[in-house]
RNA sequence: GUGGGUAUAGCUCAGCUGGUAGAGCGCCGCCUUGUGGUGGCGGAUGUCGCGGGUUCGAGUCCCGUUACUCACCCCA
């Protein structure tokens, strides 16, 4: 059999790699345990008309088909989830009973679009959603928090390049429009919005003739629109910007205060590597967002698109009597890391866990060796032992491969008992040790991550 | 979906107007009979993506095909 290809979109990682995104999903599960999500799972598939529901046809699913499938269709009616946003209403519904309101939860999973693969997009890739979602109601502060959370859980993916997050808020957009005299419903707005959202590809000028002919705005309209969208802050400056622009309705004012109490509430945990910034050019397509809307940029990756985002939905799940609000963001695991190891030297400092190999003298001592892994491992030292009584020069060479940096040599001595040494294979330096009482250093416990980030923000 | 590019050793690639397959790195062994890295010497490895055609002869030229890849489109 030839070598197998690999499959684009469909992206594997060697062990180094696969730590650094391993470490990735650690902090972020471990950040949003820390704000009190609970994590859960869902299957992967849902029924057709489920992942279909928001009229998401664009989304290419992948269907589910048994070989020996029969039916007329052709297939199972199921398919692959395209987010874990779509499987989180649906499962809020079917337990509604046995939650409690408002309910927040986390959520790392993979999903699947068939859609032509590139640099940050691939057809399966992992996704880490955070939601809030409460019955009938959910109060303003959740956006705050949701936001709050993942600036945290950024901050501490500290080998990562930084972050912006983009702030903006539909109501502002939709109250600012209608303050206009653009006319809601039918797409109008929706349209318009569309066309805005093109501003970080196309230049401004074109984008104002699209929205003269393709939205039939008036030249004035077309105008303030885009004087709108090129409002940015990272403080609560943006309000005076829009006022400036002399534009008035009730569902602008509301926008506006919810949009600055979001900026306000974040500015303590603004650091210079993860900002959050006000900008009403962010509308998120044609989504079912209906308030707060989240992009985030990743800094040298501007290119790539939002790699985290999400919003506020007021009606994310409804069953015809109750209706269940929520507010959500979603990190891309795979849009982040994936880039990152293949353009930067981001890797792990070792492509094992092991930070100890012990050496075996000969095969007949094996067991004295395990006794040593083993005394190790009750004080959770993660080490292995030598897979044959090699020489030790190979031994040596073995844990060095794979960037173990102690190797452990248990020697018998004339007496019959046995002495311990514990080299550092970096700096050469051998000590005795008690394997019952050495540790090695923190730093050396756990793979840590290997960042040539700063060379690339250098650019 | 549209258009371009690429496919040769584990990896990165060279191979001119057709003449039986190469380099660097890596890997293995020895120098080094129980402690690696640097150095020296030696060694192994290929359905040249796949199928067809032209030719005395194809990695090289032609046709087809598959995969990968980039851009566009679309979208998070």
């Amino acid at each position: 059999m030839s070598k197998p290809t690999p499959l684009s979109g469909f992206p594997e990682l060697l062990p180094a790699q696969r730590a650094v995104e391993q470490q990735v999903i650690d902090t972020l599960r471990h950040t949003f345990e820390l704000h009190g999500f609970a994590g859960i799972e869902t299957r992967a598939v849902e029924p057709l008309d489920q992942l279909l529901r928001k009229g998401d046809t664009s989304k290419e699913v992948y269907l589910l088909r048994r070989l020996q499938e029969e039916s007329v269709e052709g297939h199972a009616g199921i398919g692959l989830h395209f987010d874990l946003t779509v499987p989180f209403a649906r499962y809020v519904l079917e337990n509604a009973g046995k939650l409690d309101f408002p309910f927040r939860r986390y959520q790392i999973q993979k999903a699947w679009r068939g859609e032509r693969p590139q640099e940050g997009r691939f057809r399966e890739f992992t996704q880490a959603d955070i939601d809030i979602v409460g019955r009938d109601t959910l109060a303003f502060h959740h956006d705050v928090e949701v936001t709050r959370v993942m600036v945290d859980a950024l901050t501490r993916l500290d080998f990562l390049p930084g972050f912006r997050l983009q702030v903006n808020n539909r109501k502002l957009i939709q109250g600012f429009y209608a303050g206009l005299g653009i006319r809601t419903g039918d797409g109008g707005t929706d349209e318009v919005m569309r066309l805005v959202d093109k501003l970080d590809k196309l230049p401004v000028d074109k984008v104002r003739d699209l929205l003269l002919q393709e939205a039939g705005l008036s030249v004035e309209n077309a105008d303030r629109v885009l004087e709108l969208a090129t409002i940015r802050s990272d403080d609560d400056g943006f309000v005076a910007a829009v006022r400036a622009l002399g534009v008035e309705h009730e569902l602008l004012d509301e926008g506006l205060a919810e949009l600055a109490e979001l900026v306000r509430g974040c500015a303590d945990l603004v650091t210079d590597r993860v900002r959050v910034t006000a900008d009403l050019s962010i509308a998120r397509g044609l989504d079912y967002y209906t308030g707060t809307v989240f992009e985030t940029r990743l800094d040298g990756y501007e290119s790539m698109g939002s790699i985290c985002s999400g919003g506020r939905y007021d009606a994310l799940a409804s069953d015809g009597r109750t209706t269940y609000p929520g507010v959500g963001i979603s990190l891309g695991v795979s849009r982040v890391v994936v880039p990152l190891l293949a353009r930067t030297g981001l890797s792990a400092s070792r492509s094992v866990p092991s930070a100890v190999l012990v050496a075996v003298v000969d095969e007949g001592s094996r067991a004295t060796s395990s006794a040593v892994a083993a005394d190790l491992r009750r004080r959770d030292i993660p080490c292995e032992v030598a897979p044959d009584a090699a020489k030790f020069g190979k031994q040596i060479r073995y844990a060095e491969r794979r960037g173990i940096p102690f190797v452990w040599f248990v020697q018998p001595t004339d007496d019959g008992g046995v002495t311990h040494q514990v080299k550092d294979i970096r700096s050469g330096q051998q000590v005795d040790a008690d394997p019952a009482a050495w540790t090695p250093p923190e730093a050396d416990l756990r793979p840590t991550i290997v960042s040539t980030v700063e060379h690339e923000e250098n650019q």
